[in-house]
DNA sequence: ATTTAGGGTTAGATGAGGCTAAAACAGGGT
DNA sequence: ACCCTGTTTTAGCCTCATCTAACCCTAAAT
């Protein structure tokens, strides 16, 4: 049986594989749980052991297959609360995350599968982020780019806000940003910063360079080419 | 802040003295818990320097007010859970039990408000056991007596099914002996076993000493004197 | 090719929570 | 009063996940 602590750094790596496309380095999983390397050190020893990370000694891990396998079986764990919790639970979107993170380890498959026919077999969380299928394939990558890709004038429509921050999260719904709505992009400054106007919002709001790398958007069907 | 296993210990001793009213033997809890009886020592030092017990060396333990009040909780999060699981995804009472065990250590005092109030302010879980108030006051004892204290021809209605066993509590639901049922006493063995027709079921069922003692019944209003 | 800065790993300690084996105690029977 | 029996506690050890301090490797810069 792997711990909870051992789901954590699978899902960690996963996430941060999905951003980079390279091994993940020691650091990187450091920053991301709030622990010191060392202790990221030994634990990755005990991934290795256990055949979930292919680890090259000074130069970070990849999932193996399996590791994936629990990772996203973790995921699927935490978007499904996350669905769960304001869908039936009267949760606001913003404040979803951290209950789920806590769930996520301690639920039965018989719990994942009521929670998944409650909701009718969702495919996304109140984020926008996809969840995982029962059967645990690796999903494709979802279509769309980051809003800061995207230039004066475009008009977007949003497709996840991947933010775990409660507070940023609450700031941006109150602006209108949320899965869904239509954003027309007022600016987007040298240093990322994108300044935008949600269709169902009379003000615009500005999105910092590391708010604004979360938001994905994609091009409404009917201007497509 | 308390960790999980502590929480189980400050359960556990709470349920047994709901039984004995003697103060709460090492042996006890190490059986209830599954430990041996050093573990439990060791971990009632612990309990004690945190003041949520009241310990005489080689003679058991008892909850502070501080202790129970923890207790209270814990149950409290557990029979909601149940209650919730039962009500809203589609549960059978039999298996409510392991899932609730898991995660009543981890849910917030939010998700717990929100689940009350999803129930409308429950005050028994499926097995009938009273739900501890959100104040944590510690509760009365529910009237009623265990169905062995009855004797041939008495009809009681049942209260409580105390049963953790998930195997045992679909044996008895199969055979009638669920909260609010009507039962009639058949016999009661000199060994303790009950005989008894359930009001929906043809045949009689018999439960050794060991289950019946977690049938908790009550005599019909109706026929009180 | 060498240096060096910065990140990674090793070594050793800590605190929880568990175990077994051995010593100490409470309480009943003589 | 004494001893015997059974339970509790003490002593010592283990594993897990974490830490700090010290050492080592890689890769970029010269």
């Amino acid at each position: 049986m792997l711990s909870d602590v051992m789901e954590d750094y699978l899902k960690a790596i996963y996430q941060l594989q999905r951003e980079t496309d390279e091994r993940i380095k020691t650091s990187a999983i450091a920053e991301e749980l709030d622990v010191t390397s060392p202790t990221v050190t030994s634990m990755l020893d005990k991934l290795e052991d256990r055949g979930l990370v292919d680890r090259e000694k000074y130069r970070g891990v990849t999932l193996t297959g399996e590791g994936e396998t629990v990772a996203l079986e973790v995921i699927r764990h935490h978007r499904l609360l996350e669905a769960y919790l304001t869908e039936h639970l009267d949760y606001d979107w913003a404040e979803v995350h951290e209950e789920a993170d806590r769930l996520e380890h301690h639920i039965s498959e018989n719990f994942e599968a009521r929670v998944a026919d409650a909701l009718d077999q969702p495919t996304v969380d109140p984020h926008g982020s996809p969840i995982p299928s029962a059967d645990l394939e690796p999903p494709e990558r979802p279509d769309g780019a980051s809003v800061t890709e995207f230039d004066e004038g475009d008009v977007v429509i949003v497709e996840e806000v991947a933010d775990r921050d409660a507070e940023v999260l609450s700031y941006l719904a109150d602006h209108g940003v949320e899965p869904g709505v239509e954003l027309e992009i007022m600016e987007v400054a040298p240093f990322g910063m994108v300044t935008a106007r949600s269709s169902s919002h009379d003000d615009s709001v500005s999105l910092p360079e590391s708010v604004a790398h979360h938001v994905r958007v994609a091009v409404p069907a009917e201007l497509e080419q």
